[in-house]
RNA sequence: GACAGCGUAGCAUAACGGUCAAUGCACCAGCCUCAUAAGCUGGCAGAUGUGGGUUCAACUCCCAUCGCUGUUACCA
């Protein structure tokens, strides 16, 4: 692969989602960002690979799934079938969804696994001391309080164990970590979460173990077949297996030749060591080049306070996205909270939000404009062209270089930053409705100055759904199909061409001689929960 | 305990050390009527946690103090 190739190529990951249980909403909210990010890539005309999946082996799995009465795998599948159906739900446009249990991603994790061995970075140890299987790790006796209980997991006391386990030589890596994080400053992100890992990998590094024993349910360790693999040292490689086409031979150099590296791993910040430590070690040792960047974004919170099933304060994705819809969800999550900070979730503030910016300044600004069109200019879409406007017209002046100033937040995550840049347009649509009047040039018959009013206005309308595309791809679907285009931003098609790009990207690009139907209502408005 | 970060109007955010500390939401008043009782204008409210210091000038730098958060070995 040349580099030029690699320019309009872009693999990106979410984390694949330990099926522990049904998804919850910081899943939810990690798979809307990642897939808002893809769509950004795709809108440009890149090819993307998204990457999602679940990761299914451990003894907690096997514990669940004993506990309901099923088959490890039967449980599995349930659990993956609602993944599946959330992000279906969420309008989630992944490539591939990867499973830990897929018959060819044990393939994969031997073939990596005996890589890492005949480097030498793989070792038989004895590990003792205090296990807990909700964490699946052994806890230093210090870390844990009365009787041997996990902190974390108190409803279990951890168990001792006493047993031999394959270590990888992370300690051998540090130093090579270091000067990574130093020569790619954004490797990881955002910089806070970067500041400690540098802080951890300093304090020194310890090998960790990869093999658990009397386990059954995962991978057993290929030259040893007492031990089974360490879910993480499994999971990980999920995100190689998934670069697999689905009838390709499984094979690191088959999954490798397309996609690696991979651009993006997009994270909670809790599973940050993994990737921005343990991860990259694995790889350096199996002599595989590393990820461009591992973004670890912050957790959500319910009106201030932690979520948890000890609170039941949890919010239900299911029941959201049921109650609100996908795009509201979406715009919520992507324009209100700051990717790398927590956020707050709170519904009256949701509510508010999505009315204020969705409803009554973008939607009621179509309604409000296309609802003239037809009184004015019959639905005729004026004979308009960007050569019309001067450069400091109050929308052309916004409108020219939006494209470039969306896109670039957007390369940067920032996707709040992103949604901001349009609301401005929109805002001075509104206002510029109001101060130019065009019901009272309409009663002069100043026809020609309305019509340019209108097309500014719808113009710059289209632009703002064309750049939101990847947060509310529903919403502006609708914009563009009232707006006289025969377009679908959920088909893949409308994404693979740079020149769809370059064009719909700037302003005044507004299709003439079409008449326009009849305004229907983009975004209804949502009602406040009554007060409790 | 150690290390790191944060603390701006009711809420959420913004401000290369330098115009009256900005924007949105919410709230109040006025205007308009094309529109999803939407829109526009104006108002509201903070002397930027507290106390010092550096500087001609600090939200922005330094010290202290209080409060909150994160990391401290393998939970989104």
């Amino acid at each position: 692969m040349n580099n030029s190739d690699h320019n309009h190529k872009f693999a990106l990951t979410t984390p694949l989602y330990y099926v522990n249980g049904v998804p919850h909403i910081g899943s939810a909210y990690t798979t809307i960002v990642a897939d808002a990010a893809a769509r950004f890539q795709r809108l440009q005309g890149k090819s993307v690979l998204l990457i999602t999946g679940t990761d299914e082996h451990g003894q907690k799995i096997q514990r669940t799934a004993a506990e309901q009465g099923l088959e490890p795998q039967v449980h599995c599948d349930r659990i993956v079938d609602s993944f599946k159906s959330l992000w279906d739900k969420l309008n989630i446009k992944y490539d591939r969804f990867s499973r830990t249990t897929a018959p060819n991603h044990q393939a994969i994790v031997n073939e990596f696994f005996e890589r890492v061995w005949k480097q030498g970075d793989i070792y038989l140890d004895r590990q003792q001391g205090w296990y807990c299987v909700s964490c699946e790790e052994f806890k230093e006796e210090r870390e844990l309080i009365e009787d041997h209980h996990c902190a974390i997991h108190t409803n279990k006391p951890a168990e001792w164990r006493d047993e031999e386990n394959y270590f990888f030589r992370l300690s051998k890596y540090q130093q090579q970590l270091e000067e990574l994080y130093e020569s790619q400053p954004d490797f990881i992100q955002p910089a806070s979460r970067r500041n400690e890992v540098i802080n951890f990998v300093q304090q020194g590094l310890k090998d960790f173990s990869i093999s658990r024993v009397n386990l059954d349910w995962g991978f057993p360790i290929p030259t040893d077949e007492k031990h089974t693999i360490y879910v993480w040292f499994d999971a990980l490689l999920g995100y190689v297996t998934a670069l697999l086409e689905p009838d390709q031979k499984p094979t690191l150099d088959n999954a490798l030749s397309q996609w690696w590296p991979i651009d993006l791993h997009l994270i909670g910040k809790d599973i940050l060591r993994f990737h921005a430590v343990y991860w990259p070690a694995m790889l350096a040792s199996a002599g595989l080049p590393l990820p461009k960047k591992v973004f670890g974004h912050g957790f959500l919170t319910k009106d201030g306070l932690k979520m948890g099933k000890t609170l039941g304060n949890t919010i239900d994705p299911f029941d959201l996205v049921d109650r609100y819809g996908a795009d509201a969800v979406r715009y919520y999550f992507l324009k209100e909270i700051e990717l790398g900070k927590d956020g707050d979730f709170n519904e009256t503030r949701f509510i508010n939000v999505l009315n204020a910016d969705l409803a009554n300044d973008l939607g009621n600004l179509l309604n409000r404009t296309l609802g003239m069109l037809k009184k004015y200019c019959q639905g005729n879409t004026p004979q308009l062209t960007s050569e019309n406007y001067s450069s400091d017209h109050p929308l052309k002046s916004i409108g020219m270089d939006l494209g470039d100033r969306v896109i670039q937040a957007s390369e940067n995550l920032q996707f709040s930053q992103a949604c901001e840049e349009i609301l401005t347009l929109v805002r001075s649509c509104n206002k510029y409705i109001d101060d130019s009047a065009p019901w009272s040039l309409f009663k002069q018959d100043k026809q020609a100055e309305v019509e340019e009013i209108l097309y500014a206005v719808l113009e710059s309308v289209r632009l703002s759904a064309y750049l939101l595309s990847p947060i509310i791809p529903d919403l502006s679907n609708k914009i563009y199909q009232q707006l006289g285009f025969d377009w679908d931003f959920n088909q893949d098609e409308r994404y693979k061409a740079r020149e769809d790009f370059l064009w719909h990207s700037k302003w005044g690009k507004l299709s003439t001689n079409k008449t326009l139907g009849k305004a229907i209502p983009i975004f209804s408005k949502l009602e406040l929960p009554p007060e409790d």
